[in-house]
DNA sequence: ACTGGCACTCGGTACAAAAGAGTGCCAAGT
DNA sequence: ACTTGGCACTCTTTTGTACCGAGTGCCAGT
């Protein structure tokens, strides 16, 4: 049905239609690529496309464009992962050396994310649920507040302040630090539920109390909640993208602010480094009708930390971007294992 | 000069002006305000006004807009402070009651502005000169590296980690620790390089490494850095304003992206809730010509803690945005002082 | 199976005319 | 001295019309 040469034109199409954002002709196509043929033969492989539900014309007689069905098949058989420039790779690397802790680490990412793709950027925490347990650290700031931190191999810091019945003195403290320590460290962050089950009880009676508070805030703040942590930059670049959609451009701005919008675009970490791309109505909200979105896995070795991505127009560089996102993502899984 | 009925004209301009979004007319005026005169008169004292720059209009023959000057008169002399509504008064109560931690404090904050004003809201974190240490906490990562923490009176907590040269065992740790603590809790962290000036020299020679080390930390990374971070809220309302300046939105989203500008927005911090109102051009920022900034000091008793504001069109409405932007500085710092 | 030719369809543009909104100014009224 | 109604004038916006060009679909010929 979709002969090879029916594929160069899909082909041809999406790349004119990405880099003019105007509907392309049949004329045009034979012009800008050596494709051998005369116009009216790609016009009846046009038609046959269309047939397909690969493009479609805005209006009986303009053009043809990409449909999300036609996207999909470009970057699904159709595209090859361009290579990055050494400029780009040398960016990379320069952008994220210098980062100081994580928190750095992760807004330097987004800003070079969306300063290669020119587009919206979109960076997850890594997930407290994979990590592993480094410190736990209490802190006594009244005689009946606590403060607690928690730190993991990540890099991740958590701090929470936890209002005790009644006083408690430093050394029940240091010993509550530091029997929690010993059998918390080292584990990973999901497994606390089951590592504080009868921890509680175990305690002495002095710091029964206390301990159940710290429990309580651990169990509660910490692992239930699944709403890791994302930041987004380079929303200014959705100007670009509002000259076409003047209407589209309201609703992600307002996806944007969702934090629980942004983490189900992100979707689970899986395999570090491995590339998805969701393509218009592919992604859930309703918002992106015309939007898509490119992620990866990052983390350290094989393990998979959290995603980030890049959102842009459906009419965007998939090669491009799906380089930058999957050389960005291994860096820094790279940066991160580091330290 | 000014007689009050051109002064009434002037309200009632900007008043329609930033209802309506288009230039209004004397025959419109007449009708929506009770002047009491006919629309000649208000003609001759449109013409006056315009003479003295308070209002201009866009082309020969369209309605009249308020000029910078004008939006200044109005609201140095014209406005009174809209009260809120009881639903805004208890939204405002209910948002940022539960709050967990700073963090969440400052999270909700954001929000809350934006929804109120329905414009970008901008939140500064309680500046870092101006809080008191509370803790400073040394943890011990591996043997050559540390975490430092230091939390404020103010909820902050900073995190850094330290490389050493040399190996560090427990018990140093914990003398370093106490040292450090017995000479900065309590004092204002601007005073820390005074405070740390003689403290390396009279550790005891087994520390004197580690400690420089964790002091040069705190000197270059918590205090020289003027940095303070601030946060976005509500962009997406930005499309509403777009409408009018297709081509301004972009600077703004840019300008949204660059801390350093959006602190220089907020500006030095005074006496709490104390607001201020910067229309157009007097904003420094080349992006926000026809955008204005209202914002306030917030701070826990009579102590100035940092900026928070709202950002939106010039032709905004001051009244009301000046009053959210107030009750919400005044409810924050009363959460802060509480904490 | 490909190609050239041709009639047809529309969107975009250019131009002119008309409509509408608002002003400035003047002469008359209070 | 201030206010008012009237009126001519200006400038934008809208409407209507014609036209051009890009692009298609189809058909007959190679």
């Amino acid at each position: 049905m979709l002969d090879d040469r029916k594929l160069d034109v899909l082909r041809a199409i999406v790349q004119d239609f990405v880099s003019t954002n105007e509907p392309v002709g049949s004329k045009a196509l034979v012009e800008r690529h050596h494709l051998g043929v005369s116009p009216a033969t790609v016009r009846n492989d046009m038609a046959a496309l269309e047939d397909e539900g690969y493009i479609a014309q805005p209006h009986t007689s303009a053009g043809r464009v990409p449909t999300e069905k036609g996207y999909r098949l470009f970057v699904d058989r159709l595209s090859t992962i361009k290579p990055l420039s050494g400029a780009e790779r040398r960016a990379i690397e320069q952008f994220l050396d210098g980062a100081l802790d994580l928190d750095d680490v992760v807004r330097r990412t987004v800003r070079l994310l969306a300063q290669l793709t020119r587009q919206v950027a979109v960076v997850q925490y890594p997930s407290l649920d994979r990590s592993l347990v480094r410190h736990l650290e209490l802190v006594l700031l009244s005689p009946t507040r606590l403060m607690l931190v928690l730190i993991t191999d990540t890099g991740r810091v958590e701090q929470r302040v936890i209002d005790l019945a009644g006083d408690i003195d430093d050394a029940s403290v240091a010993a509550l630090r530091t029997r929690l320590n010993t059998c918390l460290v080292g584990n990973r962050v999901t497994e606390l539920p089951t590592l504080l089950a009868d921890f509680v009880d175990s305690e002495p009676a002095a710091c029964r109390a206390a301990a159940s508070a710290v429990v309580a805030v651990l169990l509660a703040s910490l692992v239930d909640r699944h709403d890791d942590r994302v930041i987004v930059g380079g929303a200014s670049n959705l100007t670009r993208l509002a000259l076409d959609f003047p209407d589209s451009v309201h609703p992600v701005l307002e996806a944007l602010e969702e934090q629980v919008v942004l983490i189900k675009l992100l979707g689970e970490a899986s395999t570090p480094t491995e590339l998805t791309v969701r393509i218009g109505d592919e992604n859930q909200y309703e918002g992106l009708r015309n939007a898509s979105v490119v992620t990866a896995s990052y983390g350290s070795g094989s393990r998979a930390l959290a995603s980030l991505g890049v959102l842009g127009p459906m009419r965007m560089d998939y090669p491009g971007t799906m380089a930058a996102v999957s050389a960005v993502a291994r860096y820094v899984g790279r940066i991160l294992a580091e330290s």
